[in-house]
DNA sequence: ATGTCACAGTCCCTGTGA
């Protein structure tokens, strides 16, 4: 079973992007981020010929999270049920797998309100993490907007005083992990960077000015069945890329 | 730090968010 996750950053924008990387990698499920659209425009209809169900929770102009899958798809939930009414969250379980598809706010500075946001956001999917059935295989897999240590991030010195770098983003990813989670990619993968968004501005790509924002964390079932992840950085080159690359984790079920 | 991109509004540019 391949899962995959993606930032996409517009699917109105991607959508051949993302189609030509759904046919070269035929992924069983893929988490999708960022849509930027609302259910009417989303491509229920283009994703099922590819031999995809997909579930969507979509807000418009932001947000928008969504799941595609060729397993199945049943049992979806959307957001955490709080109130929040902003696109962030969806869960639905694909191949007796439950999984998330996540959008973690972005934070914008250490002194602006919507950091607190972040963290508060980030400490309710820690909830929701502890509440889960450790019965059922587990992944949770997004942009978390978090790099969770130093070799996730090219340059720790230019991030002192940002977001994405800061110790309570930082405790909250562990808290995570505290909760049971794995992150496959750094688990697999120790020593390499393995970044997964470049800025587009100033050829941040082709510097290699990258951060490791995208994670795919799995319960204890699934990471004792995986056999492989890594970053297609390839899918961060050529015409109208996302400015993230899809992460990719492979599990022998 | 900022050499970009995407979106909406009301358009052939500006503000916002990332």
């Amino acid at each position: 079973m391949i899962i995959t996750t993606w930032n996409v950053n517009s699917l109105t924008a991607r959508w051949p992007r993302v189609e030509a990387w759904l046919v070269e990698n035929s992924p069983d499920v893929m988490l999708v981020q960022e849509t930027k659209q609302t259910d009417a425009k989303f491509p229920f209809a283009a994703l099922r010929a590819l031999g995809y169900e997909s579930a969507h929770y979509g807000q418009g102009q932001w947000n928008g999270v969504a799941i595609l899958s060729k397993v199945g798809i049943s049992d979806v939930t959307r957001g955490f049920g709080d109130g929040d009414e902003e696109a962030r969250i969806i869960g639905a379980t694909c191949g007796g797998v439950r999984v998330y598809s996540c959008y973690v706010p972005n934070g914008r500075a250490l002194d602006d309100p919507h950091y607190a946001y972040k963290l508060e956001w980030l400490a309710k999917l820690a909830s929701l993490v502890r509440s889960r059935d450790t019965a059922t295989p587990f992944a949770l897999g997004g942009d978390f907007n978090v790099a969770p240590s130093d070799l996730d991030c090219y340059d720790p010195v230019v991030f002192e005083g940002s977001t994405h770098v800061s110790e309570p983003e930082r405790h909250a990813i562990r808290e995570l992990e505290v909760a049971g989670l794995t992150d496959l990619t750094r688990a697999l993968r120790p020593d390499e960077p393995c970044y997964t968004w470049w800025d587009y501005r100033n050829g941040a790509f082709h510097r290699g000015w990258g951060l490791r924002i995208d994670l795919l964390l799995v319960d204890p079932i699934l990471f004792s069945h995986a056999v492989r992840s890594y970053v297609d950085r390839d899918a961060r080159k050529g015409e109208k890329p996302s400015d993230h690359a899809p992460v990719i984790g492979e599990f022998d079920l």
